[in-house]
DNA sequence: CAGAGGACGTTATACGTAACACTTCCTCCG
DNA sequence: CGGAGGAAGTGTTACGTATAACGTCCTCTG
């Protein structure tokens, strides 16, 4: 019997059922065939269901040297959008037998603290988001697997890196808007130093600029609403050059600020100026009008990221090639006016 | 030296400080005062970083028989509350010594899964949504000390429940709603079976009938945009009784849902019809007007939840006391019309 | 100068599991 | 009738850590 007090071991289990602790092994491992008779089997898991036997995950663990468990590594949780990154890589985990502990880097809660130490399982691998930048630090240097999510692919050190195609989401807004004939831009952009704000910044002003001839008056906010709001207001009640008629913003956060800029400005949506975002969450169509915007896959993402990981921990080459992403014209977009 | 190819052990540390494993397990472990000189355990100190020492966390958690580990099991991460409950949580643990893991309840993965096989880590407790009510059959019976968010308090086996004060919230809308002269009310119920809607509608139905002498009408939805938008329009189209002029919904984004379907039918807010939500979710001031609500202190939320677990770890008791709530009043109600 | 006791370590062990190597019994074939 | 080979297990070990228990010296005191 188990000493009082104490989860039963397999030991337990062993005695219990009359049998030496490795049978109980074998049995639960399901590696009995041909090793243990079909009764013996059936007794060793009779016990261990009568005494609610689990096996100590630590010991698994140490025994074996890897633990099926992954880190998911991303920005605090301020939008649905790595939850679903979350969903989608214990989907791919799930089916190979892992397990997906989520790290969200803490926000607000002075210098970062090590994903490792407070994600306080033994690991085979990590998947991080290059948006969780106060977390990396401790990440390079272990020498984990590791997965990058939207990071630059040079100067990954090698990493494998999965990436949205962003840089598609960027021209198919600006040719979307240049079709409708806009030739003035504001870009609110996200204050947060990531691959994935560059590249938007980058073809964004490349295409309006190859296309059009123009140029693009870029403010940056941090990606909140209220951020949004009040640098978007700054941005059109300053002085600088002809007033924008599209509004290109580097996520849907940061367009329903600007909504509300716009509102308290006078100006309508889309009649006085157009507005795009990227992401596509729930948030963009509970805006009035619809937000057109860039969907993004989070699901597949989070997908994508898994079978990278897995890729690596088995030696296969992983997949390449970026994620497509998705133009979805809604009503916050419409032709300039003259 | 360490083997290639393997991450150096204690044992690796040692040999290289040309001590034996126990003092570096000494140093390391901040144990060392008085059993190790200065400089030995400088030697050690310095071995371990020269290496890249990491402590293997199998190891240590067999050996101690805890982990410092707790799971947060919460629904899927659908909006950004039970991010902040995250954070909350986390927060309260860190200062502990504690890690916390995220178990969102997988979303249309078809049969749930179980969170302790899946977070393959050792835990040391478990804190619990009712809302992830697939996860939980898993956690009963297994005998983790646990900690039940927003759970009916009797009928909980016992467990320790902390709780939002979700009943003086649907009583502060309520009476918000009647003082401002409304008298016929519908209200959007959230079609998720967890205590925490069953004492909103409880007390809302309560408080009408008590205060007013008249009922409300009820509809559930999915929560979700489109399932809120398809359960108001059909509401307010079918003909039976006074048209409603207040609607309350059981959280934001219900509300969002709400907010369209009105617009479809041509009904402004708050003009001809008030509308309330619950959460204060970013959702919220997104809206056009913005939403008067309930705001729940997801953060708050998270650390009561976290430090009612640890004193259950330490065998103190936990605090009492339902978590307040506040009503925030916005735009999206006004005086009922004559 | 005996010996008490502090400073500085080391040796040995256990945590619970998985798996290798081994034993015992039985059957069946040549 | 001898022995090859399969079935049905058991004994033992190692994973890496933390700590209890045990040595040494060396100094200081009475």
């Amino acid at each position: 019997m188990a000493r009082a007090g104490t989860r039963p071991t397999s030991r337990d289990v062993a005695q219990a059922a009359g049998v030496s602790q490795a049978a109980v092994s074998l049995v639960l491992g399901d590696k009995w065939r041909g090793r243990v008779s079909e009764t013996t089997a059936e007794r060793v898991r009779e016990a261990a269901r009568e005494l609610g036997y689990r096996p100590n995950l630590a010991a698994r663990n140490l025994r074996l040297g890897r633990t099926r468990t992954v880190l998911l590594v991303v920005p605090a949780l301020t939008t649905e959008f790595f939850g679903g990154v979350y969903t989608g890589a214990a989907r791919v985990a799930a089916r190979h037998g892992f397990g997906v502990v989520l790290y969200p880097s803490p926000e607000g809660i002075g210098p970062a603290r090590d994903p490792f130490a407070s994600a306080q399982a033994a690991l085979d691998g990590v998947i991080a988001s290059s948006m969780a930048a106060d977390a990396l630090t401790a990440i390079r240097g272990d020498q984990l697997p590791l997965v990058m999510l939207d990071s630059d692919p040079r100067g990954s050190h090698g990493a494998v890196t999965v990436n949205l195609d962003i840089g598609d989401g960027a021209r198919q807004v600006a040719d979307h808007l240049l079709a409708l004939g806009h030739r003035h831009f504001l870009h609110l952009a996200a204050d947060v130093p990531s691959w994935t704000f560059e590249v938007r910044a980058q073809e964004l002003a490349t295409r309006v600029a190859t296309v059009a001839g123009t140029t693009l008056r870029t403010v940056t906010a941090p990606i909140s609403i209220e951020g949004a709001l009040a640098a978007t207001e700054a941005a059109l009640t300053g002085p600088d050059g002809p007033r924008p008629t599209a509004l290109v913003c580097d996520d849907d956060k940061l367009a329903a600020g600007a909504y509300k800029a716009l509102r308290r400005l006078g100006l309508r949506v889309p009649d006085d100026i157009s507005v795009t975002g990227v992401d596509d969450l729930g948030l963009a169509t509970a805006l009035d009008p619809e937000l057109t915007t860039v969907r993004l896959d989070a699901e597949t993402f989070g997908e994508r990221g898994m079978a990278a990981l897995l890729a690596v921990l088995e030696g296969r080459t992983p997949q390449e090639g970026d994620i497509p992403v998705e133009l979805v014209v809604r009503g916050s977009t419409a032709r300039a006016r003259a």
